[in-house]
DNA sequence: TCAATGACCTGCC
DNA sequence: GGGCAGGCCATTG
């Protein structure tokens, strides 16, 4: 284990470089990171994750939608989360996604 | 060690 | 335009 994966670690610090109030995507790390079809492992990262100063709940699926909620401590945890911080959620997915949106391909301009 | 799963995304029919 | 299947990489059983 350890942090010899880059990809998790990549993932876990990219998460960790959203802004307050802002989100992301799996699929727009997963490509930051050099692979757009592995954003399934950038879920795994956010699993692994949890317990560190990662905010995971800034992270959600393509369509806003907050896939990754049930993996949490309480399914209203991450979208109280968001709400905290001026997101509005409404069924589980994000309403202002589009605005909100935070793409680590535009924002770091790699 | 092998096989299956998993918080997804993209492409094809 | 909508639905289905495949693929990716790492972790777990």
């Amino acid at each position: 284990m350890e942090e010899k994966s880059n990809f998790f670690k990549n993932a876990q610090d990219v998460a960790r470089l959203i802004p307050f109030g802002r989100v992301s995507s799996y699929g727009a790390i997963a490509k930051y990171l050099g692979s757009s079809n592995s954003a399934r492992m950038v879920g795994w990262a956010m699993n692994a994750s949890k317990g560190m100063n990662v905010p995971a709940h800034r992270v959600v699926n393509r369509k806003g939608l907050l896939t990754g909620i049930k993996h949490f401590s309480s399914p209203t945890e991450m979208q109280l989360l968001l709400e905290k911080e001026g997101v509005n959620v409404h069924a589980h997915q994000i309403q202002n996604f589009d605005e909100l949106f935070w793409d680590p391909n535009v924002e770091l301009e790699l």
